[in-house]
RNA sequence: UCCGGUUUAGCUCAGUUGGUUAGAGCAGCGGACUGUUAAUCCGCGUGUCCGGGGUUCGAGUCCCUGAACCGGAGCCA
């Protein structure tokens, strides 16, 4: 006999299988049962019939109570009432522990009382599916990058300095001086570029900002590509790409979880392909012809982006940004020296920027002077300029949020619910 | 950090102009039911009304204070 997963189910139809497990939930019509058995890939319905089974099983099937954990042995059968479309006529049931007060029942709770149980409520319909919808989207990400020829790189936690000196980071304690948990693994992936051509890193990265906002995490995971020879429409180029792979698959491998969410597949497909792009400066006049009392020169807050973002139905790019308001590293346009080649991919729905990158300054003579006008170290930088040193190249890359991408694909009202363990201001347990 | 809000049963919430004995639904337990999808029907419970102080004959309700949480802003992915 043959021992399966909920989600092969369909391809034993007709035979007798084992499935290892628990109980999601029961409930009782007289002399028939239905058992709602989970084992971490799906839900299958078992169907216990007390005629067949005898009284002795359907009694012990009577004691199951909620995330009891129980093997079950039956066979596989089509059934179109059934979830799923397939369903287990039980012919033996083995309790491994039966459990009484599981706290999360299948009514209503307060995201407080869900955030407290967090190790529990991962087991719950909703919450699985959109945790193998972030399993998919890294698992795209990644192949998406693989097979480009993209080396993966990783990228240190423990950084001696602010990457962009912008951000709070963590402070930690390293062997007597002070170390900083990564905000970004950019500067690094630069290095890997020079040295691999196309590489990506892909980590989890750590701010101390006190935000509380249904957009922010202080650990959350980005993925970064970094590529040698590359300019900023290229690097646009990989932004959409990129997230239109991702869609792709959400589509073809997480049906039954986008169903679960209630996410329709009609609205993700139009957000696939080529992205309107627009630059800061016409972000800005579409501002102004919204009503917006915005100066050029200032960033968006988050009702300006929310309103450009408002203004397509597809993920938006807007680059060249006034260079007073972005990182040293990138490159100023030699076009317009008031502006840097910097990009920022805003996604529909309110969901806010997805991915930001920019071309790199690539001229150890800019980059010295932007260091210097920002008050940097510059000992601290000094392997960064030498990657300006020994053979500087154009090149570009930009950071994607992994939380805000799986956020806004499921259309979930916060990102907390898009990682396991959410670490938030107030939030470190469990 | 700033602004706004919330805190009452295991969970989600209601609770009138301050009024005597604080409610409902769900969950749980027992029973009925051979196709349930958050099943339905009958029966059975539960309270530090967030903590502290005050006003009042009387406070879940009003005032002060503290805490926790939620939402928004800033910052950003």
């Amino acid at each position: 006999m043959d021992k399966i997963l909920v989600q092969n189910a369909g391809k034993f139809e007709g035979q007798k299988v084992k499935l290892n497990g628990w109980v999601y939930n029961s409930r009782r019509s007289g002399k028939i049962g239905f058992l709602l058995f989970r084992d971490g890939t799906g839900i299958i319905q078992c169907i216990i019939i007390k005629n067949d089974v005898g009284e002795e099983l359907f009694d012990s099937f009577k004691t199951l109570t909620q995330e009891s954990s129980i093997s079950v042995v039956g066979e596989i059968v089509k059934n179109d009432r059934a979830p799923g479309g397939f369903e287990l006529l039980l012919s033996s049931l083995e309790i491994h522990q039966l459990i009484e007060g599981y706290p999360i029942t299948p009514k209503d709770h307060g995201t407080e009382f869900l955030m407290n149980h967090r190790h529990l409520w991962i087991r719950s319909k909703r919450q699985h599916a959109i945790l193998r919808i972030r399993h998919e989207i890294i698992k795209a990400t990644r192949d998406f990058f693989d097979s480009n020829d993209f080396t993966l790189v990783d990228t240190p936690i423990f950084t001696s300095n602010a990457c962009e000196g912008t951000t709070t980071l963590f402070e930690t304690e390293y062997f007597g001086e002070s170390a900083y948990l990564s905000q970004s693994g950019q500067l690094y992936g630069e290095a890997n570029a020079m040295a691999f051509g196309r590489q990506y890193n892909f980590g989890p990265t750590f701010r101390a900002e006190k935000s509380k906002t249904r957009r922010h995490l202080t650990e959350f995971w980005m993925v970064e590509p970094e590529i040698a020879y590359c300019e900023l429409d290229e690097n646009i180029e990989w932004a959409e790409k990129l997230i239109t792979f991702i869609i792709d698959r959400v589509i073809t491998n997480r049906k039954i979880e986008l169903e679960t969410l209630e996410r329709k597949i009609e609205d993700l497909e139009k957000f696939r392909g080529e992205f309107p792009k627009i630059s800061y400066t016409e972000a800005v006049e579409m501002l102004h012809k919204g009503g917006f009392d915005f100066e050029w020169g200032g960033d968006f807050g988050s009702p300006e982006e929310t309103y450009i973002a408002e203004q397509f139905d597809k993920p938006v790019v807007v680059h060249r940004f006034p260079t007073a308001i972005k990182a040293f590293y990138m490159k100023r346009d030699p076009e317009n020296e008031k502006v840097v080649l910097g990009m920022d991919v805003l996604a529909p729905e309110g969901y806010g920027e997805i991915i930001g990158g920019a071309q790199r300054e690539d001229n150890l003579d800019f980059l010295l002077e932007r260091i210097e006008h920002e008050k940097l170290p510059q000992e601290e930088f000094e392997w960064y300029l030498d990657l300006r040193r020994y053979g500087s190249v154009p090149h570009a890359g930009f950071g994607m949020g992994i939380e805000r991408v799986v956020s806004w694909l499921c259309k979930l009202p916060h990102v907390r619910e898009t990682i396991p363990y959410p670490r938030m201001i107030q939030t470190l347990r469990p």
